[in-house]
Order: structure tokens, then C-alpha cells, then sequence
DNA sequence: AGCACGCCGACT
DNA sequence: GTCGGCGTGCTC
């Protein structure tokens, strides 16, 4: 019998299957979907067993060397899914299906991270008559479990269980110790308001569509309604998988879950070390689990007969993978799982993002609205503040009545979230004195600061204008690049309100494992009057004694050079307005902004996601964005600079023609320009139908896979352009 | 990824 | 005359 191979090597040349003989020994071992060792140049490298067959085209093979794992490693949908992705995404097939697997079985040669094991005993063949109290407390107890634990019989002498062991009364066995573990006293689910049972009741009762999208405020009680679906499809003996954006997958959010379902429940994130979540990967392999809970990559856990998929904060660009083939995006993986499975999708958000409500509006998904907030209270009122106008009176980053608010809810016993937007990086220019940012006259993006040339780019179409001081708008001389950390803030605050407590929280102080957990504790517990931080205070976060959500510089986010930074903008204000007056107290919320009249910091303050999204969606045709167009970015990179620019070039001609209805932009140098060594330069791709541009792009790709001197980046419906 | 094969510059 | 540079190509 002969095994068709996948080699665990991601590179293009190599990417399809190698036939190799099984030896007697495995014969009946091998299955598809395993891991075995191979004999490959003169390495030796695990791969994919993806056929089994009893003839081959090749004359002189070689041998199968042995099997890595006792099981089957990839299942049937798993290996059909890996094609699947690599027809979306134009990745290799070994990337595709190693992105499904957790760290620890991708390792090239065997894998280092070791099971963990108890001793138990259990009934051997001898039954004794006579015993002592101690002897026959422990049979007693394996009488009552079937087993007995060597350390939950540590009380017990071991001389009485030695006795019974030698013999053979009782006999050890062991069985795999999981590092991660959960409590199954269970919590009573709440009582569902109309508004949410009527969602989960449209939910499972349609049967035209899978798709769902709940657009609901926040504080309308979504992850009530994704465990009530799960609920529902565990009594039918289905599975669930719950997709969270990494950030709010946070041991809160587990517990949650964890208190509804014990130990049903498995939990996938970055918080766990390489060995928890191996662990944990073997209990969802096993099907000791129905629910699992993870970040994007939990879309691919292998388990069976799922019957719901909830994908929340559907908005989040954590669920595209962007930094690493496959670029993959996890709602198109859910769609593939979707139809092998016949289950549902169901997505969740505040802020719906542009393609997904505008799909939910045409009736591609199936929209369900939760307008209430579930504490009865509204949302909370939203003040503006001009900070053009309030240069006039302060210097610093605090506008008065951002000050007076904090100084009234210490008084007061309440708490308050500040958040500095600091999103992206801080390369683009704007005027200190009346806010003006320098923008693409034909892509309505921020210009970039390029300062090895000393000029503003715009790195979609290529752009270019001379860096000037003098601001365009206002004439003074004061065009420069913002940035403000954290700290800078804290210190402001510290000298205005001597007396206040600040908890900082960014990337630098959470960093240590445990931190992020501890300062959302010892703030709930009100051991601060003010949590400061960026992006990281915005998401889920849920603290009663909040009334006030206070937002230093609304614009950093709207400056980013990308189509989406309105989209973004407006997005991250709704989620942190929407962490004030969760519980009996109103809240309110202050944004500070040097653009008060933009739409999408106006929107937001009305709560008014309808009214922005139509505002956006004029702006996304006329300039030919999604969802109106899809977008692929071509990212090249070379070490000779000369070179790449002539390839880049001859692609882009390729592209114009012989495609005739895509819009094909640059090559333009990326934005970090050179990195690793490597020149970079992309090209965008806008179009709406082209049915021959997967055959092409491909054909390009080939056509470069054995260049070293060129490496081309495909990303299909991209989120980031660097 | 690794390793061999292959065709052009400075040395025992 | 050879040793070795790394460009190109192959690995069942």
C-alpha cells in the first residue's frame, strides 16, 4: 500500500503529495488524516497522510518511518476545510492546515510537551473476605465511583493499599491529568427579557436561513441569548463554538460560560501556556467537551455535530487573520463549517461592521434587533468637546468639564474610565493649532509621514506632496506628528487632581500574566477612582460603579490612513460609551475631539449606528470600498530594490491586462518600506466580479514560487495595508 | 528547508 | 591548472 504525503514545509514548491510506501508494520495503522515521520531529501520531516492508495506514478519510493501520533490528527472536515481555504485564500495547503492545529503538535519532529498523568486504582480479579476498616473504606469508595485516586487517598495508609495490590484486589491504572480545570456547580441561567427570547426563538425556529446577525445596543444582554442558543442545541446533542475577540476573552468572560455549563466548556487563549492549551485541545479532540471558547483559530476545534457557531463583536478585525498565511477570515471559515455541518452562525455586535449589516440588509443574514438595554436604563448622554475652543483655556489634554466631572464623581462615590486613543501608529501629521490633517485628494485618506524623503504619501494610490510645517488650513507653522502616552496623561491628571487614584492599564503595565486580571479586580473592588488605558478599557468590560467614560482625543483613530478609520472611530466610541451606566446610576460620557463636526464622532454621540452607517455607506460607493467592491492586497518584497520595482510593474501590467473590470492601484511602496533587510511595494485591487482573477493570481504566484529574489503576499479582503 | 549540481574568479 | 562563490532545481 502506498500513503500520499503532505510534507510539514511551507513553501510553494513543495506543496502537494508525495507518495511513500506503508510498511507492513503500519499497514493497518495508517489512516488519513495522521501524522507520520518521512524520509525526505536527506531530512527527515513529519507531514500529512491526505491519501491512501495501491498504486503510484513513481517508481522507486521510500518507506513511511512511523507514525507520530496513535490517532487520526486532522478529521475528515478539517481536511476538506484546509482545501477549502486554500482555493479563498491562495495559501499553501500545509499552512492551512497547520493554522488548525495548536503549537504544540506542529513541531517538526515529535512533540516536546508532555501528558500529565494520575495514578488510580480500580477492581482487580481477586474479591477478598476478610479486610481491615482502612482496606475496606477504599472499596467501599471504589465500589461507590468505579476508581479510586492515588492522591485522593493519601489519608489512607499506603500499607493497606499495597496489601490490596499485591493482591490483586485493586490494580492501578493511569489516566491523563488536564492542567486546566473547571467547576461544575452550576449557576441558574437568568430569566430572558421578551425582547431576548424572541430573538433566540427566531433564531432556532428559522429554517431558510443559517446566518444571523444580532444587532443589539450595548448592555442588551447578548451573551445571555448565545447561552440560551447553546443551551438549546447541547439538548439537541449538538456542539457550540463561541468566537470572542482575543482582547475580551478574559477569564471573567470564561467563568461566565464556565458557571452555566462546567465542565462542558473548554477555553482556548493566549492566557493559557503552550501546555494548557494542548490540554485543552486533547479534551475538544476527544469530544469531552461540547462548547469551546476561543479567539479566531477556534473555529477550526474539531468538534463534532456542531449546531451553532456565535461569532461576538462581530465587528472586531482580530477575526481576520492578517499577519501570516493563510490569511484567512474566520467568517468564511464558519460559513464552510456552516454547510458541512447544517448549522447556524450567529453574530453579535453593537457596531455591526459596513459588510456584514449591509449583507444583514439586503437579507443574506438574517437581522434581529435587541434596541433595549437590559437594566432599563438608556444610554448614556454623550457631551462633545470642541478642543479647538478649549485651547483657549487650558494647555494640557483635560477640557473643564472633563476635569469638574471626575472631581463631582469622586465626590460622589463613582468611577471613571478614561481612554486614550492611541490606535496605530502616530507617522500621519496634524496641525497643533486647529487639528488639520493633510489628506489624499484622490483616496480621502490620511497622508503618511515618510521621513526618510521627507514628504506625505499616500500609500493606496501613491500620492506624494512635499511635508510643510505651515498648515494648509490655518497658516500657522504647526504641522507635527501627535502622540501622547499614557503616562504623560496620568502625570496631567495627578498635578490637577492631587488626591485622585489612577490605574493605568495599557500594553505595558498588563503585559505580565495575571496583571490585566488583578487591576480589573482591584478596580471593581474601588480601589481606584479612575481606570486610564487605551483600546484595552473600551471592550466588555462591565463595572457597575462606572458613570462617566471620558475620551481624551477622539481623533487618532480618525487619522489613520485606511478607508475603514470612520468605520473604526465610530465603532470604539459606541463600545467604551457603552461601558458608563451599566447598573442603577445613569452614566454619561465626554469625548474630546479637534473634529467635532466629523460624522462618525456625531453619530456616536447620538448612538445612532443607522445614521452612520448610511452617512458611510454613500462614502464607500462613491469611493468604491466595501461592501461595495472587495479589495485584495498584493504586498512584494525584495531585497534588490531595482528589481522588485521592474516586477512590480510588469505585475501590475499583467493585472491591467488581462483583467477588464478591476481597478488595479500602484505599485505603491508600503508604508514601512523597507523591512527585514527587504523592499516592499503593493499594488490594490478593487473589484466587484472578475471571474478570472483567482486563475490569475495564481498563475502569478507560480510563476514567482521558485524566484527567491521575489516574495509575493496575497490578502483577500484585507484589514490591514502595511 | 537542505543539499547537490553547475558554471565563473583568485590562489596552494 | 584547482577551490569555492551562490544561482537554480529537486526532493516521493
Amino acid at each position: 500500500m502506498i500513503a500520499g504525503v503532505l510534507i510539514q514545509l511551507s513553501n510553494r514548491n513543495i506543496d502537494r503529495v508525495f507518495d511513500y510506501n506503508i510498511p507492513d508494520s503500519l499497514i493497518n495503522k495508517i489512516k488519513i488524516g495522521m501524522r507520520v515521520v518521512v524520509p525526505f531529501a536527506r531530512m527527515h520531516l513529519e507531514g500529512f497522510v491526505l491519501e491512501i492508495k495501491d498504486k503510484s506514478d513513481i517508481d522507486d519510493l521510500k518507506s513511511i518511518e512511523s507514525i507520530v501520533d496513535e490517532d487520526v490528527l486532522l478529521n475528515k472536515e478539517q481536511l476538506e476545510l484546509g482545501r477549502l481555504m486554500q482555493r479563498d485564500t491562495l495559501s499553501t495547503l500545509i499552512s492551512c492546515y497547520q493554522v488548525m492545529l495548536p503549537k504544540a503538535l506542529k513541531a517538526r519532529l515529535g512533540s516536546s510537551i508532555s501528558k500529565k498523568y494520575d495514578t488510580f486504582y480500580k477492581f482487580g480479579d481477586v474479591k477478598l473476605e476478610k479486610m481491615n476498616a482502612t482496606q475496606q473504606k477504599i472499596i467501599d469508595i471504589i465500589k461507590k465511583n468505579g476508581e479510586i485516586k492515588r492522591s485522593d487517598a493519601l489519608d489512607i495508609s499506603s500499607s493497606s493499599l499495597n496489601t490490596l495490590l499485591k493482591r490483586n484486589v485493586i490494580v492501578p491504572f493511569k489516566r491523563e491529568h488536564y492542567r486546566v480545570s473547571y467547576d461544575d456547580k452550576l449557576v441558574t441561567p437568568h430569566v430572558l427579557t421578551n425582547e431576548q427570547s424572541s430573538v433566540v426563538n427566531d433564531i432556532v425556529n428559522c429554517h431558510d436561513n443559517n446566518i444571523f446577525l444580532i444587532y443589539g445596543v450595548t448592555g442588551s444582554g447578548k451573551t445571555e441569548v448565545y447561552m440560551e442558543l447553546i443551551d438549546y442545541y447541547l439538548k439537541l446533542g449538538k456542539t457550540a463554538i463561541v468566537l470572542v475577540p482575543e482582547i475580551s476573552l478574559t477569564p471573567q468572560m470564561v467563568k461566565r460560560f464556565g458557571d452555566r455549563f462546567g465542565s462542558r466548556i473548554a477555553a482556548i487563549h493566549s492566557a493559557l501556556s503552550e501546555g494548557e492549551k494542548y490540554d485543552e485541545y486533547r479534551r475538544i479532540y476527544r469530544g469531552e467537551v461540547d462548547i469551546v471558547i476561543g479567539a479566531r483559530s477556534a473555529v477550526f476545534v474539531p468538534l463534532k455535530n456542531l449546531g451553532i457557531i456565535i461569532i461576538d463583536e462581530e465587528h472586531s478585525d482580530s477575526y481576520k487573520q492578517d499577519s501570516q498565511n493563510p490569511r484567512y477570515d474566520t467568517l468564511a471559515v464558519a460559513k464552510h463549517r456552516s454547510k458541512y455541518n447544517n448549522c447556524k452562525i450567529v453574530m453579535g455586535s453593537a457596531t455591526p461592521s459596513l459588510e456584514t449589516f449591509a449583507r444583514a440588509q439586503k437579507g443574506v443574514y438574517k437581522l434581529l434587533c435587541l434596541p433595549h438595554r437590559i437594566n432599563g436604563k438608556s444610554l448614556p448622554l454623550v457631551n462633545i468637546i470642541d478642543m479647538n475652543e478649549e485651547l483657549k483655556y487650558s494647555k494640557g489634554h483635560f477640557s473643564r468639564l472633563l476635569l469638574d466631572k471626575i472631581k463631582e464623581k469622586k465626590e460622589l462615590g463613582q468611577q471613571v474610565i478614561l481612554l486614550l486613543n492611541r490606535r496605530g501608529y502616530s507617522s500621519f501629521v496634524t496641525c497643533k493649532n486647529c487639528g488639520y490633517t493633510v489628506k489624499c485628494p484622490n483616496c480621502d485618506i490620511t497622508l503618511t509621514y515618510h521621513k526618510t524623503s521627507n514628504n506625505l504619501r499616500c500609500h493606496y494610490c501613491g500620492y506624494a506632496t512635499k511635508y510643510d510645517k505651515k498648515c494648509p488650513s490655518c497658516g500657522e507653522v504647526s504641522m507635527s506628528d501627535l502622540g501622547v502616552g499614557t503616562q504623560k496623561i496620568e502625570e496631567e491628571l495627578l498635578s490637577l487632581i492631587p488626591s485622585i487614584k489612577v490605574l493605568r492599564m495599557d500594553f505595558d503595565t498588563t503585559s505580565r500574566k495575571g496583571m490585566h486580571e488583578k487591576m480589573i479586580k482591584s478596580f471593581k473592588n474601588h480601589e481606584y477612582d479612575v481606570l486610564l488605558g487605551t483600546q484595552i478599557v473600551a471592550k466588555g468590560l462591565d463595572f457597575s460603579r462606572v458613570t462617566l467614560v471620558g475620551v481624551m482625543n477622539a481623533d487618532t483613530s480618525l487619522n489613520i490612513p485606511d478607508f475603514r478609520s470612520s468605520e473604526n472611530t465610530f465603532s470604539l466610541l459606541s463600545q467604551v460609551a457603552g461601558r458608563s451606566g451599566r447598573s442603577k446610576d445613569a452614566g454619561e460620557v465626554i469625548i474630546q475631539t479637534f473634529n467635532s463636526e466629523h460624522y462618525a464622532i456625531k453619530h456616536a454621540s447620538h448612538h445612532d449606528y443607522l445614521g452612520f452607517y448610511k452617512e458611510e455607506m454613500n462614502i464607500r460607493r462613491s469611493l468604491k470600498y466595501p461592501p461595495y467592491y472587495f479589495l485584495v492586497y498584493i504586498r512584494l518584497s525584495s531585497k534588490d530594490n531595482k528589481l522588485l520595482f521592474k516586477e512590480a510593474n510588469r505585475i501590475k501590467n499583467t493585472l491591467n491586462n488581462r483583467l477588464s473590470s478591476t481597478i488595479v492601484l500602484g505599485p505603491t511602496p508600503c508604508n514601512i518600506f523597507k523591512k527585514n533587510l527587504k523592499y516592499r511595494y503593493s499594488i490594490v485591487l478593487k473589484y466587484k466580479k472578475e471571474d478570472k482573477l483567482y486563475p490569475l493570481l495564481k498563475q502569478i504566484i507560480d510563476y514567482y514560487k521558485s524566484n527567491k529574489n521575489i516574495v509575493i503576499d496575497l490578502d483577500f479582503n484585507p484589514i490591514h495595508f502595511d
